[in-house]
DNA sequence: TTGAACTTTCAAAACTTTTTGAAAATTAAT
DNA sequence: ATTAATTTTCAAAAAGTTTTGAAAGTTCAA
């Protein structure tokens, strides 16, 4: 296979991946177009790989900033910044995880934490089927929140390890 | 707070959670309404308590029986369907990471195969840069698939323990 | 300052997804 | 076989999301 194809092929699969996981299909193909290219782009060039126009390049670019999965690059001398991607994997998905735990996880545990203390008449079938629900998300939801804390800080041979070990 | 209340806002988090995770929000909802759910509830019982259409209704308890997250229950003598939701959040955890496992990372996995294969001129930056990703990507894929394969088939005490470890 | 080189914004347009509801299909009892 | 209860389908409508592009804003070198 040819390498234009090839990187065609692979923007193409990490943007369908993305939309499966939340995340503009767009957004992921600037982010898999910075993940294969070994220098810094500017604005226009991802316009053009990704046939793509200004206002739609800068908004998901930011996103990306703002997800803490790319970085601005400035040349002493141009005016125009450059993006380039953190290009560790693992580092990626930690800082990935690290977003969905501070965006969805934390706002879900605090929302269920006031619905654990729904009155509840003794002998009510359906307070007791809420309760014993709400219960067991929260308790879940707790613990995964715990291993991502401790994935999240743990450096990358601390995870590989962990990750060893639970694969038996 | 009240039960209804409670309910309500149950409801509407789940709602919310699914749609950040890539599944329809009335999708969401009506897993919510069922986990909920002392007993099995009929198509009119879940339209009226989500204010939803029939056919909305019939499409999104489908999709959560094809997610294997909702089953029907037929009562001797009685025409209707009713549908009850696994309650046992822990065995719902492990089937939708089982279901994703299936239809997001082994196609995934499959167009990276393909695109490991790219002929390399050596000493082309771009190719270097387009292979490592490729690699670098493929090698954590492999490592979550094997990873959730343990824990699929793992019994939920085993899991339990490996979460445990992981969280020192 | 000025103005050229760029970035950001945002309202409107395009596109995608979800929802509706009525018609068609299915089912089971009579 | 007929009917009435129910589920399923699907085309059209509504809602939601993403994209565009031109205008406004910013920055910096001269």
């Amino acid at each position: 296979m040819k390498l234009d194809e090839a990187k065609e092929k692979f923007i193409q699969a990490w943007g369908t991946l993305g939309s499966s996981w939340g995340i503009s299909r767009t957004m992921a193909q600037v982010h898999a177009l910075l993940l294969i290219s070994p220098d810094a782009l500017s604005a226009e060039e991802i316009m053009e790989q990704l046939s793509i126009s200004r206002g739609n390049a800068n908004l998901n670019v930011r996103a990306l900033i703002d997800w803490g999965l790319v970085q601005k690059e400035l040349r002493p001398g141009e005016r125009k910044e450059f993006f380039v991607a953190e290009k560790d994997i693992w580092k990626v998905f930690r800082q990935v995880a690290k977003e969905r735990r501070k965006r969805e996880l934390e706002p879900m545990l605090s929302a269920l934490e006031a619905l654990r203390e729904v009155e509840v008449a003794k002998g009510d079938r359906n307070a007791k089927a809420f309760s014993d629900t709400v219960e067991g998300i929260y308790k879940l939801g707790t613990k995964a929140d715990k291993t991502l804390d401790t994935m999240i800080k743990a450096d990358e041979n601390w995870f590989l390890g962990a990750i060893m070990k639970l694969m038996r």
